[in-house]
RNA sequence: GUGGAUGUAGCUCAGUUGGUUAGAGCGCUAGUUUGUGGCACUAGAGGCCGUGGGUUCGAGUCCCAUCUUCCACCCCA
């Protein structure tokens, strides 16, 4: 037996339904907000990760599926979605649409990483992205979205976690304070932190070893740092998000893995799992980075998989069922089956869900079909009931059976 | 990349100190007199016991390797 790649899943047919659900509830809600959909291809070319998601991440040095194509091209499986969202904005001159440009997508994700707990090495995303302003109006709307969205899928016990990580400018100058401060001391931070050191010094602050935290007490905050146009956009950010209501917390441990974040960074993260369920955050930089016009933006994405682990542990009771079926019609006989089958199509064109036998089946296996996926109608048809234009209809829930004529509308009007 | 646990029918699991043709329950298919489900009964299909080596007269049982799954670190949604 061939099994499928290490890190992939099956969405079957048993749970597919609540798939759709999610993805359908996001729709519905992005597209109140005045959100469109874009689709982009699941492959981009390498250059496009390395440029936009930064080099030095993880995601980039070891997380990513890249090889070479037929024809010499280096190609990479998406490791996450805005890059090429951002590469199709400036491709397809969304520039020079009404602004500032609204966007939303479901796609799969792909990171070459070891599977755990909420981790695979394929899983899928749902994202916004918001571009071509710079208002701190957009961060609130982005993060209204996110709240909105566990809201709207009744997940409870989600926190909201706000940080700022500034402008490169202030970035740069934050990150060598830092480093003035942990130096005296690096020979006795862990090894990883060692690691972080040039790289990406800003962790070194979550770290979890005793140790580490220790030395950290007192550190420099990089709010502590940013400069004028970061700290008024941050505190309008703070201020609106109180002005609504809405709670959050501070934690500048929150950097976020991707080098193209600018200023807001945000995570919601679910208290019971101790995940994050959801990431964004601002990101000026990028358009320009990939080749476009200077343009500021922002967004979030949240992964489907992380999603539903909660969403079914508060929602057993009223958990979204997949479809039952209305009506199956057993057959017996030639005439029978083709006067179902022209009966099934008619039903099926006024929206009920029905079936009939494709199997040539005796009656009782039909009936025991039919019971076992649920139909709440059997209708039995014949050669007698063909000729008479009657039929028995039957209750599968209460067992009750009656005659009906033999057409579309009155059996509409019995079973719907 | 590092560390720990795991692997027997579609699913949940038995399988005795290594000993003939590997079992159960659920599920699936078909029957229990020819046109009716749920219950019961009967029968059937379905396993190179994760894979590859090794030890042994003999391995599902012991040893090694490898892969998968699960969990943790790292990192992230």
């Amino acid at each position: 037996m061939i099994q499928r790649p290490k890190g992939t899943k099956d969405i079957l047919p048993s749970e597919s339904y609540k798939w759709q659900y999610i993805e359908k509830t996001a729709a519905d809600l992005f597209e109140n907000f005045g959100l469109k959909e874009i689709r982009v291809p699941v492959f981009e070319n390498t250059e496009l990760f390395l440029r936009g998601v930064g080099e030095t991440t993880d995601v980039v040095q070891k997380e990513m599926y890249t090889f070479e194509d037929k024809g010499g091209r280096s190609i990479t499986l998406r490791p996450e979605g805005t890059a090429g969202v951002v590469r199709s904005y400036i491709e397809s001159g969304m520039a020079s649409m009404p602004s500032p440009i609204k966007l939303w997508y479901a796609m799969s994700i792909y990171r070459y990483e070891n599977v755990q707990k909420g981790r695979q090495r394929e899983f899928h995303q749902i994202g916004v992205e918001v571009l071509g302003t710079q208002s701190y109006q957009a961060d609130v709307e982005v993060i209204l979205m996110g709240q909105k969205f566990f809201e709207a899928l009744k997940i409870p016990r989600i926190k909201l976690m706000l940080n700022s990580i500034g402008c490169p400018t202030c970035r740069a100058k934050y990150q060598e304070a830092l480093r003035n401060f942990i130096r005296p001391n690096l020979e006795k931070y862990c090894d990883t932190c060692k690691t972080r050191f040039e790289k990406n010094p800003m962790r070194i602050l979550d770290c979890k070893e005793e140790a580490c935290k220790k030395m950290n007490q007192g550190a420099p905050i990089i709010l502590d740092y940013l400069c004028e146009e970061c700290k008024e956009h941050f505190e309008n950010v703070k201020k609106r998000l109180t002005q609504l209501g809405v709670d959050y917390e501070i934690d500048s441990s929150i950097v976020r893995g991707l080098d193209y974040y600018t200023k807001t960074v945000f995570e919601f993260v679910s208290e019971d799992e101790g995940y994050t369920v959801l990431g964004g955050g601002r990101y000026d930089g990028l358009v320009k980075e990939l080749g476009g016009q200077d343009t500021p933006a922002v967004g979030f994405a949240t992964g489907v998989e992380r999603i539903l682990e909660i969403y079914e542990k508060y929602n057993q009771e009223n958990m979204v069922k997949s479809r039952k079926m209305d009506l199956y019609l057993a057959t017996m006989g030639e005439e029978a089956d083709l006067e179902a089958t022209k009966l099934a199509l008619a039903l099926r064109d006024k929206g009920i869900f029905v079936e009939q036998d494709v199997a040539q089946r005796s009656l009782k296996a039909q009936f025991k079909y039919a019971d076992k996926k649920k139909a709440k109608f059997v209708l039995t048809i014949g050669e007698e009931e063909v000729k008479q234009k009657r039929a028995k209809l039957k209750n599968m829930e209460s067992g009750e059976e009656c005659e009906v004529s033999f057409d579309t509308e009155s059996i509409f009007e019995k079973i719907k």
